[in-house]
DNA sequence: CATGAATGAGCGTTCATTCAT
DNA sequence: AATGAATGAACGCTCATTCAT
């Protein structure tokens, strides 16, 4: 059951939508998301009008929303598997930061963009809480298998979440950083402050 | 040394820029950087034009930036003398992170205007390193007084400080939360993650 | 003689052109002239895009004019009749108003329509004309009959036209009035104004 | 007690609304309400830009009412003293009829305006009814005071608003008509019609 | 010291039309 | 016979900033 069923799309139109996609995640990792215009975006595509965009895409919002629908899809790809591979809620919480930090060398773009339309786009709480309900649910599922200790579960999601953003930020903005190794060092820290 | 000495201003100056200032932290509040502009600070401010802000102000950064100073300035006077009851650099970490959720509550225009700020306006570089710096700082000097244990001292002032502000953001948009409760949590958290 | 004669079509074609134009008089109808776009008349139609429109007609001149065409039809096809059956140029006025305002309990869409388009479209000179010419040689030939008393037959037919436009426009934006009364009314005005 | 107590305004900005207010009236009057875009406006009233005019109008409704306002107070100043001087319903609606008529040679601009933004501008139903209330009320109190015969007030005061504004795009249109005479010729038409 | 007026670039969006396929 | 893609001008409106007074 799904309210708005995708529409069937042409290949041109596709690729057309990709294109202009990938432009606006350039724009808006380059330029922040309050930069973005229709016109940068356009330019960045190579494309002469912003009429092309308002043809392939309803909305400033219907375009942001697949933008950012392209850059969680990217972002669960790398960290999904990653996350699986580990067992036990202790292992997949430091598989989740840890990864993501690599996502950050790896797709640098996306991740920006990323963070850039979840704080800034005005119709995204729904990613937000999304995401926030994941980390609870995994804390609150770990500590009832006795893996975690004590704490209060919202507090600590929203403190692990805030945390991955700023060192995502971090990370963003000092390339010479080493990903990797800040990405123990998070996992470290919230190992210690979740172990029972 | 010094840049930019401050100009000397008479009274009627600084008390008109404290009232634009006044009135663009209550606007930023309301709605965001992003929807901030001389207009509407003009009009919370009862001023006729924005001409008069233009007057006052060099630019937009200038009074952004005179903003941030005076958010800065409030929150500082919150939690700096409740750092200072406390002993040793541990309690002195706990002290930061529970006022400042209490300075949520206390001061929830200026906070809100301190993080739409932070995330949003260009020009804040400075301001985001320096209070980086101050965590680092922190941080080292308790490792060396063997207080904290041993972590990337970088790394942890990057999550605590996006800890802090997702936090921040949660007991703002959530008013029914317990600052105190949540204060408190946060505190234990990087109090776990900080031991030796 | 006729300028352009009229193309020959083949079955589909005119299909879709019907199909176009039915479409168009919803839109107007629905949403007025100013508002109708191609775009809004594909929706409606179920075409997929614009362009099926500018295909089949030349212009969007063109396509008015052919809504305008079908809608003239309509109503003809209604009031004609009732005219034919009344004898006496009298008489016949009174079916014409009288019939006029039980079409447009008939034919909203249509009527609707056909006031819109002669109050807003820019190319429709001929048809305000010709309608006029209708009125004034019926007025003139009652008068010269001997049924109509003396007054400038331009003159009454801009009023009688300009009456029935406005009684119309009434009747479709107020539903619940009584259309065969107001007709009859209409008709008792202008018997009483053109009697001898 | 009035809701929105008009703005104290300088006597520049006065002038600059009352130079685009006409700019407007003449645009409007020369391509219609549907063609007129601040665009033109601004051509029309020598501005550089269209910002001009959205400074010193909130909106292009706030625009529009204002040429509404204009329009209006030309005509009733017009046509006012033309029905006082008249004595009894049916000679100040004669007087109403006539004047009207001569306002079309006196102000053809502003009538123009008015009639193309009583017709398509979409804020002005409030407008119409007016109007249509004021021919009404004016027939009714005829009734009743026995100088007006039978008929239905409402249908009357729709064909006679109707049959004016018809007139009067006729007259607009076709500047060598006699407005006095197709004036008396309106006015002999009601009269006969309303006559007890 | 203050103001109101003006500027002009930029915003997202809609539009009728064209055209290669 | 039909289509989807593209175009580019125009729309109303907001913005930070400038400047003469």
């Amino acid at each position: 059951m799904r309210a708005n069923p995708p529409k069937r799309r042409t290949f041109t139109e596709s690729a057309r939508r990709a294109q202009i996609v990938a432009a606006a995640i350039a724009v808006i990792a380059e330029h922040g998301y309050a930069a973005t215009s229709f016109t940068r975006i356009a330019k960045q595509a190579g494309l002469s009008s912003t009429g092309m965009i308002s043809y392939h895409f309803a909305n400033k919002d219907d375009l942001i929303r697949e933008v950012l629908t392209e850059a969680t899809t990217v972002a669960y790809d790398f960290v999904s598997p990653r996350m699986e591979a580990a067992t036990g809620y202790r292992a997949k919480l430091r598989a989740r930061l840890e990864s993501n930090m690599e996502l950050v060398r790896a797709h640098p773009g996306h991740v920006r963009a990323l963070m850039e339309i979840a704080r800034n786009a005005p119709t995204t709480p729904d990613f937000v809480d999304a995401r926030f309900g994941l980390f609870a649910g995994h804390l609150r599922a770990g500590q009832e298998a006795g893996e975690f200790g004590r704490f209060n579960v919202d507090a600590m999601a929203v403190s692990i979440i805030g945390a991955i953003d700023a060192m995502v930020i971090g990370l963003v903005h000092y390339p010479e950083v080493d990903a990797t190794e800040f990405g123990r060092e998070l996992a470290d820290t919230f190992d210690r402050a979740t172990r029972p």
